[in-house]
DNA sequence: ATTTAATACTTGTATAGACAAGTAATGTAT
DNA sequence: ATACATTACTTGTCTATACAAGTATTAAAT
């Protein structure tokens, strides 16, 4: 290696000591699991304030979250915003649902319903009509297929959470909890 | 209104009776808190896994943290990834840093380096030499102008943090640490 | 010494997000 | 009835992201 001050090869194995232990890890035939803190993810000695390691740790997991659920819709023809979308619409399933409806209940609500919904039609997932009872709206539909669609993802979503599974369900509500508290 | 099933000038209040209590709620001259659940938020009924519900409300939180979060480096005439490439910067400064590990140290690993420190040059934060010891690499530094910048930021932080105040410090915490457990 | 592989950064492209401006339909006020 | 405001969706533009392919330099193998 060069003798400079930079150290790109240095290979990024400093796992912390940090460790969760369990009641059973004495009977454990594994390893007990270390866990990455986000001080170690991202080579950050310490954070002097707890809710900048927070607001740090929300920003991270929400990329690392990404790469969980990406490849899972990918494989489904899918993508994240356009399956939440089929989901609000099946909601109201067989009613038809407008675009503010859908704006509202979306999880990114800065996403744009119109291309969004462009797109599933493309796919033959939606149709959409003009409201007779007001010209301004449009009524957005799922087709057979696109209940098909969502039937197919529903199959597959346990295999999805088990992504999830190093919190207890106990622990993922708390978080939640947490979640919903923080915002407020 | 029309007469349609469409209904998107209902008034969106429909608030959770969902309250979180304290000790001193009897003392309390203001009214308690409401909070607002993911399930209200999105308006959905309820979920029937609470592994889903966190991963809607992880998804969920990131666009509100967003929200919180990008105006803020807006006024200070940065995106947030712009600031966290000047602070991994700092973290070596005066030494330089090559492009390898500012990628290692990112919050979002699937920025593009290059891209990102263009702007900052262009904008007068850092400067870029290739490294004499080896000519592929890229020595990053921060100049004074950066390291101006990045101290205007902090004085501004506390401001930041003060959106996250709905939790307590134990409670940012136990959060952190648990999303540190759920990433493994 | 020359080929091959690996590393470190760059560039291209297609898609998605942020934000503002635009259009058409409806509601409201006089 | 007409003008003005609001609503609901559309379009444009700029930037950012995801992902793949490309270039230059160095390291390793024979």
């Amino acid at each position: 290696m060069s003798n400079s001050p930079l150290s790109s090869t240095t290979p990024n194995l400093s796992r912390s000591t940090f460790v969760y232990t369990t009641n059973s890890d004495i009977f454990a035939s594994q390893p007990r699991k270390s866990i990455m803190r986000i001080e170690d993810e991202i080579h950050q000695k310490d954070f002097k304030d707890d809710y900048r390691r927070l607001l740090v740790n929300l920003l991270f997991t929400n990329n690392w979250v990404n790469q969980q659920v990406m490849p899972f819709f990918k494989e489904l023809g899918l993508t994240l915003q356009q399956h939440n979308v089929l989901g609000i619409i099946r909601g109201q399933h067989p009613e038809p649902v407008c675009f503010g409806d859908i704006q509202n209940r979306m999880v990114d609500r800065n996403s744009n319903v119109t291309r969004l919904i462009d797109k599933l039609i493309e796919k033959g997932y939606v149709t959409r009509d003009i409201c007779a009872a007001n010209r301004r709206m449009i009524e957005v539909r799922l087709t057979e297929k696109g209940l098909k669609k969502l039937e197919q993802v529903d199959e597959r979503f346990p295999e999805l959470f088990t992504k999830f599974h190093n919190l207890s369900k106990d622990e993922a509500v708390v978080v939640s909890n947490l979640l919903d508290k923080l915002r407020g």
